[in-house]
DNA sequence: TTGTTAATGCAGTAAAGTTGCTTTAATAAA
DNA sequence: TTTATTAAAGCAACTTTACTGCATTAACAA
């Protein structure tokens, strides 16, 4: 495995998904981001946080990917995410919540991953 | 309500969802279809159609959309599509699984749609 | 048969994300 | 502390998916 190395810009981008409170698109990252950071890095650096499992992401119905820090719950089921996304249709943000769905263990597939959304209005729009 | 009228590309479209054992996307349409239909016809088609209740369609984790036709047990609460769906990774299909999935009461939120998808290897690519 | 307007076609555009390649800098080794 | 290795970053060009505006065609109701 190779190693990841603590950059300024991954550090940056760490923090800004741990303050976060809803799983934030690329394109948010770089909006929020207070050190200079190109747009490749960021979609690499995110890649590699997938690949390494301290990330997660949740795309939209819009086909936009979100990232969300993985928690410690977060995971469970070896890499499966099975709780629930909220994006709402107002404010365009997706965020995890807290709520786990069982799932059926389905015959003759190999599950590698899920993602839940459900779609709507949020508290803060409604 | 704006009436939907009977034109041979809907047909065609219409009549491929009906054939399809998975969950088509623009591109497969336009792919498969024995008519001359451009491509923006197809999307609006389809938008039309999703509006008018008679398709739903999943975003699959590279972000692109997939259609299906809404069976008679598709949308049993209302408008939501609470059964899961699978993308293979292999062959880049999404299906409809007949596996529905119990969401509790999100309090304060107005959940709209969802769309469940699991990611992975189907049958056929195993 | 005709008028209305839903649906189509075309061209151009936009957003999200990717690729190839070069350069920079984090970290291990000397 | 210096040097070597290679992970990470930067840049520019590109791809894919989807959308928009506008002119034209063709369902279908009257």
């Amino acid at each position: 495995m190779t190693v990841i190395r603590k950059t300024q810009a991954q550090e940056a981008v760490l923090s800004l998904l741990e303050a976060a409170s809803t799983a934030l698109s690329a394109d948010e990252i770089l909006q929020q981001i207070d050190v200079s950071v190109n747009k490749t890095t960021v979609y690499r650096m995110l890649e590699r946080f997938v690949a390494a499992g301290k990330v997660h992401f949740v795309t939209d119905t819009d086909g936009k990917a979100h990232y969300a820090l993985c928690s410690s719950g977060c995971k469970q089921n070896h890499t499966l995410h099975n709780h629930l996304h909220f994006q709402c249709k107002v404010c365009n943000q997706v965020e995890c919540l807290p709520v786990k769905l069982e799932v059926p263990v389905l015959e003759n597939y190999e599950v590698h991953e899920m993602q839940f959304l459900t779609v709507g209005v949020c508290p803060k729009c409604k």
